[in-house]
RNA sequence: GCCCUGGUAGUGAAAUGGAUAUCACGACGGUCUUCGAAACCGUUAUUCCAGGUUCGAAUCCUGGCCUGGGCACCA
């Protein structure tokens, strides 16, 4: 990459001048028409040098100067004592001409974990499940389009006290649960599926607040978990209505789940239910006492050392021997590490509030082997924030904790009343497909724009996310660039960039490259998203000025190149956001 | 109380310690007989407070104030 070039020709220069640079920074400058490339080199050595920045970066122009470059068209020397480097019209345009994306970074070659949507069999999808989503699937292709490996996971949450507590209200409901599950499972559609697990939700919400109201009840609560944990981890099954009723829901609830993620545009690859590692996890922790765990009030605890004031005791497991989430997750770290082949990196995606959990975890993780300590820093959390709402609309259709297909929902009808007649000719499911797109790609961005871990406010009904800085304006300008292309074609004209002066625009397309390997890097969706809003702007206003298919054929063709190499970064940036592009919308 | 986040125009956000702190929404005024007006052009207003480190601070350090989250048998 042309940045690393640069890199090797600024620590010369400075060697030549006898200073040693551990590290020379080349970026892109704040403003484009600064140069394409910049280095602080001359203000960071300064005083090393001791020279005033300003003459040393003169030294070092002169230095680099001396070696010709065809790479390099004007080296300028601006502000404090900046270094601005101009690239060629021709390096440019090669950049531009490039059909293919190879990006090096720190995950090239590396094997991956990605865990993220993972639901809980008891609850519908909700919008904390979207946004872990939106948040998981960038980061899963973000290491995908980073050159790794990546296999993505779920773990979805099936054996706890909660779900004890659901399953108790299940029985007491008896029968028609029963009649609901079996005539579910026999039709097998996605409407008995949504109705089944919905009532799922409700049992669980309702199974909690009857054991907190009723503690009578929870002798007979803690049998169904005991059980459960029983039949599950040993294998040998009771075949208790308890375990029964479980078994379905967790059929039902897969399916349904897959067809959510479908639906949303999301897929995983692998499935790693919590009652498959509770067992193990369990035993992970009794093998490590006294070692790194204690027992304590009949529990089994990890307490951190003094030092990590962050930190503090937490149950792995309960006073009635099972594992709780903490020691769940040990189990799953061991699995995964077993289980995955060489993992170099183990990510998992999960609400920001879970934070704490996971630095206690990995702490004692650490503690427990060498083995074990090379797992815990090869396990990365990454936190995503909640989506919060303002409009009327959302918070009068959507009451509690909002369903993510509702919430799709709600903006769906926002995309149709600002579609209007643009979309009529097309058929109910062509217009079905497009609104979903469009509806989606408004709460990715939404969320995608900002740091992972922030909470983010999204409000369809303030055009919030419909115009300037959204995903609708993405898709409006690909389809802008996508019906140019159709129609230069047409008339016979071919993209193909010409020898002309090379405009702002193409310079910040040639800078896609770097842009997306920093933003993967960092696993930072927002520099992506800041960077396709400047050149969609830019392509926007150009348009606005100029004429793209005009009498001139040579000028056409020429903007015909730039046109598809906008409609080539904005499709595959989008790609790496989780976002499809339509051609028309 | 302790710990972890975050505090940037009226609103929502961006900015590896760097150049004149960007972008959008909103408001106001313009632009469609011409390639897609979900677009474009113009006007508008800001780094919580007090110190410190640095050639240079929204960014780092110290102390306040405020938001959100977590703090042993839930996940």
């Amino acid at each position: 990459m042309m940045s690393e070039k640069l890199g090797i020709v600024v620590r010369e220069a400075l060697g030549a001048l006898g200073i040693e640079a551990s590290e020379v920074v080349i970026e892109r400058p704040a403003d484009i028409a600064h140069g394409d490339y910049s280095t602080n080199a001359a203000l960071a050595y300064a005083k090393v040098a001791g020279v005033s920045p300003r003459e040393l970066a003169g030294k070092l122009v002169e230095k680099i100067l001396e070696t010709p470059s065809e790479e390099v068209k004007e080296i300028e020397i601006a502000g404090p004592g900046f270094i601005n480097f101009r690239l060629t019209d021709e390096i440019i345009r090669k950049e531009n001409s490039k059909e293919e994306i190879s990006l090096k970074t720190s995950y090239s070659g590396k094997n991956i974990l990605v865990e993220h949507s993972s639901p809980n069999l008891f609850k519908p999808f909700h919008i904390g499940h979207l946004m872990n989503n939106i948040v998981g699937e960038f980061t899963a292709r973000a290491m995908q389009v980073g050159g790794a490996q990546v296999t993505t996971v779920a773990f979805p949450s099936d054996i706890s006290l909660g779900i004890a507590k659901a399953i108790y209200v299940l029985q007491k409901d008896g029968g028609t649960s029963q009649q609901m599950f079996n005539d579910t499972i026999a039709s097998g559609s996605f409407e008995d599926k949504t109705k089944v697990v919905n009532y799922l939700g409700e049992c669980y919400t309702r199974g909690v607040t009857l054991a907190k109201e009723n503690p009578e009840f929870e002798s007979e609560i803690k049998e169904i978990a005991k059980n459960l944990y029983n039949e599950i981890e040993s294998g040998e099954l009771h075949n208790s209505v308890g375990y029964e009723l479980w078994r379905k829901v967790q059929l039902i609830n897969t399916e349904y789940f897959d067809t959510v993620l479908e639906s949303i545009g999301s897929k995983l690859g692998k499935v790693i239910f919590e009652s498959e590692v509770a067992k193990n996890g369990k035993e992970i922790v009794l093998e490590n006492t006294p070692n790194v765990f204690t027992q304590s009030e009949g529990a089994y605890v990890y307490v951190p050392s003094e030092e990590r004031k962050d930190l503090n005791t937490l149950v792995f497991v309960n006073s009635d021997g099972h594992p709780t989430y903490e020691a769940k997750d040990l189990g799953l770290i061991e699995k995964k590490f077993r289980e995955y082949g060489e993992i170099d990196y183990s990510l998992f995606i999960t609400d920001n509030e879970q934070t704490h959990h996971f630095k206690v975890v990995l702490d004692a993780a650490g503690k427990i082997s060498e083995e074990w300590k090379s797992r815990a820093d090869r396990s990365i959390h990454i936190p995503h924030g909640r989506m919060l709402f303002k409009g009327q609309k959302m918070s009068s259709r959507l009451g509690g904790v909002p369903l993510a297909l509702d919430v799709i929902g709600v903006v769906e009808e926002e995309v149709r009343e600002r579609a209007g007649e643009k979309i009529a000719h097309l058929s109910d499911e062509e217009k079905k497909k497009l609104e979903r797109e469009i509806a989606l790609s408004a709460l990715r961005i939404a969320v995608l724009r900002s740091k992972p871990g922030m909470n983010i406010n999204f409000d369809p009904e303030s055009s919030l996310s419909f115009e300037g800085d959204s995903g609708p304006y993405l898709l409006y300008t690909h389809a802008r660039c996508s019906s140019l292309i159709e129609k230069g074609r047409k008339r016979g004209y071919n993209a193909k960039f010409k020898d002309v002066p090379v405009t702002l625009l193409e310079r910040e397309l040639a800078h896609f490259e770097i842009v997306l390997a920093d933003a993967v890097e960092n696993i930072a969706p927002q520099k992506l998203v800041t960077y396709l809003f400047e050149v969609a702007q830019l392509f926007n206003s150009f348009y606005a000025e100029n004429h793209i298919l005009g009498e001139d054929k040579e000028t056409s063709e020429h903007y015909l190149a730039i046109v598809k190499r906008l409609k080539e970064v904005l499709s595959q940036g989008l790609w790496v956001l989780g976002i499809s592009a339509p051609d028309k919308m």
